[in-house]
DNA sequence: CGCCTTTGACCTGCGC
DNA sequence: GCGCAGGTCAAAGGCG
């Protein structure tokens, strides 16, 4: 980047709407991780099955999970739980965002710590659903991964809340960057 | 030794 | 009410 001249208008910010921001860290789509990046898709409630059957799945389709019902009540109705209380915790509407990403791995490296708490066969789809949930204390966000049966590429994240702490490697990534930005700065 | 994955069992919601 | 499908737990084992 030699442009010491006069720098042209800085680019409008990509119009992305509600997704979080982790989702866009410059980590994220970038050198080690997934370069083939499919965009990302707002899925509010994800439809598995029109997704895995090639469907619309996005949107409209409400998903007929459990993300309704025993939700915002927080009612403790079957409290017979035998071995831990709280088993189906209560689902305030967390957001969920959804994409896919042509990849040959699984998992995706997004720069936070996963722990695999689950694995699952899905109906009509020849690939198990994987469980993670975020390793950092405070932080309560899961993600779904499957990989599509219809293409056997593509795999198809689930992101469910928000991190409420910063990215390990986004800020390992942002470092030398805000460095060299305050370096510039000085002038 | 600590963290992570695997895996089977259990629980809940929903449709019939 | 029953069965199915999805989601979660937790013990056991593996790996760095």
């Amino acid at each position: 980047m030699e442009g010491q001249e006069a720098p042209p208008p800085p680019p409008p910010p990509p119009p992305l709407p509600q997704l979080p921001a982790y989702l866009f860290s410059p980590s994220y789509p970038s050198s080690s991780l997934h370069p083939p990046f499919i965009e990302p898709q707002v899925l509010p409630d994800i439809d598995w099955v029109g997704l895995l059957w090639g469907q619309s799945g996005v949107g409209e389709n409400r998903a007929p999970m459990m993300e309704s019902a025993s939700a915002v009540t927080g009612e403790e109705k079957g409290n017979k739980d035998r071995r831990k209380s709280g088993r189906m915790m209560k689902k305030q509407s967390r957001p969920r965002f959804a994409f896919k990403t042509r990849s040959a791995d699984d998992i995706l490296d997004d720069g936070y710590r996963w722990r695999k708490y689950g694995q699952k066969a899905v109906k009509n789809s020849a690939y198990p659903r994987s469980y993670y949930r975020c390793t950092y204390h405070t932080c309560n966000v899961k993600k779904q991964v499957q990989r599509l049966s219809k293409d056997t590429s593509i795999v198809v994240t689930t992101y469910e809340g928000i991190h409420n702490h910063p990215c390990e490697k986004l800020m390992q990534a942002l470092t030398p960057l805000l460095k060299q930005m305050q370096f510039l700065a000085n002038f």
